[in-house]
DNA sequence: CTGAAAGCGCTTACAG
DNA sequence: CTGAAAGCGCTTACAG
């Protein structure tokens, strides 16, 4: 690779001192407008670029910031980094994104590749697989400011920027109420994911609320996979009081459902009412359109930025503190039922 | 924030020199093996990091790769970026991951910022705004290595990783001639994409040599937008002679041609057969699912990254050249006419 | 086996 | 208005 041009080559061809070169390339006053002139006219001319990492080192600061998170394939964590990278930008900084997989173990190397010196901070989005905090603890103890979005742990006191997710699962589930469902059933996550079982508690408390029976057979828990959500919901079909809505706690799962349904012929929204969570594009894509939670993505991303940053600038006056953010329901095709005259489908 | 841990602090508190604790951090030969334990044990302890930037100046290496592409919200880029950090990481490099979000002025911000130092080679697929290649040129001169995949331009003599699209394209309509289809339409991008371009290069040339005329009404360009692709297919529809086959540049564009047919009361792949491209997740979501020419996305991102170190570590040796990979076309419901007894949906 | 010294590319008091 | 010197945190010949 060739050499690149440094101010030591500039100072030496225009016989200046490199701190001379230092403050004319920077703007800084006392600087004769002639010396300044030429010193910008060479460092243009041999397209000059200061080396950061020198830079970073002698101030002892990056005004960079480190993005953890399980997968940007995920629309979810691709939008919330937009939001993370516009505010980074707009405050000065850059940011360092690096994504684990959801693997424990790369969630650990990349937490440490960066904070050897790269990056002044963290917004991290947990690992499925992390349920050890150790390489967290470290990390706080060297004093290195971190803010958590979406997965979450009690273990730690950092900053968070939650959604309120038991609120919006039972603005769902009441949006369902309204549209004159009577049995209104769940298709849940995994038992141990704490982002389903907040959703559950929603879906709870609005029956609750909306003087209806809980019954526990309309409560179905499984994994996040088309295959499960098809197979949870012919299940559902096929019980001997069938509900007449659905609350689901993923759009890839309502995916699956209004599949199956298809396969049962039963009619979206008619014969059942159906929303979901997180309002991925797919919600627009298919038929019906899915009502569906919507996260406010870039906002979780403005809100961790602008608080590391402020944590990074104001140690002392920022203390770890949680947003919680207000989410938004789309009301689609898939619950539109008193609207609904005919069968479009 | 509190200081961080230096070899400085772990020399004095052992009363030797920084030199000793380096080579002992290291595992040099020739340390006593009594001091090393002793800055080792120490070095735990402390939770000593090393500084990165301090030795990436020292050694001008990084190990570093800057991987530029328009949007990680495209479930292809987000799958090439998958290849590139597994081949990047087996190769022992990091990579510094940045979207431009198909501007061109963050594609110019990203790419000198990260060459300030930074990373020692980039992998680039261009932004949709990018018409003015002095930016990338200027870096060229800098010797800076870089590679491009996808996103292309002719104007500049760099390594690439591309796709076989004609012949990809040639593959799918050929699929739909064996699955008896007469009269096959293309539904195209904008006129000036040469993804799209290349793609209308396959399906005449398949045309051709099916011995099928070529009817110009049954191309259709525009934008890539389902609004688009809807009013695109009501057209193609209500032709005088409409067509039985149909070719579409993109999974998006497809899942608006599908929803319009619905709208028309018209089957897939019955009365008409579809083939898309990228084979994104979406395909098997909706109903019919959708046969799609799938890319290479890990291969294309492993493939990129191996170039590029090559570069890197083999200046000499290494001069630009282009891969081309091929790709899988992925036969679903939406073009499987002859084995389709029944309608389903 | 260990240390002093020079240096990576830059910034910043301190003098003049 | 400018330069010499020290230093950011590390590595590496060179001596001893």
């Amino acid at each position: 690779m060739a050499h690149q041009v440094t101010i030591k080559d500039i100072a030496r061809h225009l016989k200046v001192s490199v701190a001379t070169v230092s403050r004319a390339l920077r703007d800084m006053p006392d600087i004769k407008p002639e010396t300044r002139q030429a010193v910008l006219d060479l460092a243009k001319e041999w397209d000059y670029q200061p080396n950061v990492l020198a830079t970073s080192l002698v101030k002892s600061r990056t005004k960079t910031l480190g993005v953890i998170v399980p997968d940007l394939g995920y629309h979810f964590f691709a939008s919330v980094v937009k939001g993370i990278e516009a505010e980074a930008i707009a405050r000065g900084y850059s940011v360092l994104l690096s994504q684990t997989g959801e693997s424990y173990e790369r969630e650990l190397i990349s937490l440490q590749s960066l904070s050897r010196g790269q990056v002044e901070g963290f917004i991290i989005s947990l690992s499925q697989e992390t349920s050890n905090y150790e390489h967290l603890k470290r990390l706080q103890r060297r004093g290195i400011p971190m803010v958590f979005f979406d997965r979450d742990t009690p273990d730690l006191d950092v900053s968070k920027v939650m959604v309120d997710n038991v609120g919006a699962a039972y603005e769902a589930t009441m949006h369902l109420v309204k549209n004159q469902c009577k049995r209104i059933a769940l298709l849940a996550g995994p038992k141990n994911v704490s982002v389903s079982n907040l959703r559950l508690e929603g879906y709870l408390k609005a029956l609750q609320d909306a003087g209806f029976g809980i019954d526990e057979s309309l409560i179905i828990h499984g994994e996040y996979s088309l295959e499960k959500a098809i197979e949870s919901t012919n299940h559902l079909v096929r019980l001997s009081e069938p509900p007449d809505g659905l609350v689901v706690v993923s759009d890839r799962l309502a995916v699956g459902s209004i599949k199956a349904f298809k396969q049962n012929n039963i009619r979206v929204p008619e014969d059942i009412a159906l929303v979901s969570f997180n309002d991925e594009p797919i919600c627009t894509l298919v038929t019906p359109a899915i009502s569906s939670v919507a996260q406010p993505t870039l906002d979780i991303g403005r809100t961790a930025t602008s608080l590391l940053i402020d944590q990074i600038e104001n140690p002392k006056e920022n203390t770890s503190q949680v947003k919680v953010l207000k989410t938004e329901l789309m009301i689609r095709e898939s619950s539109r039922r008193n609207l609904v005259s005919g069968k479009i489908d």
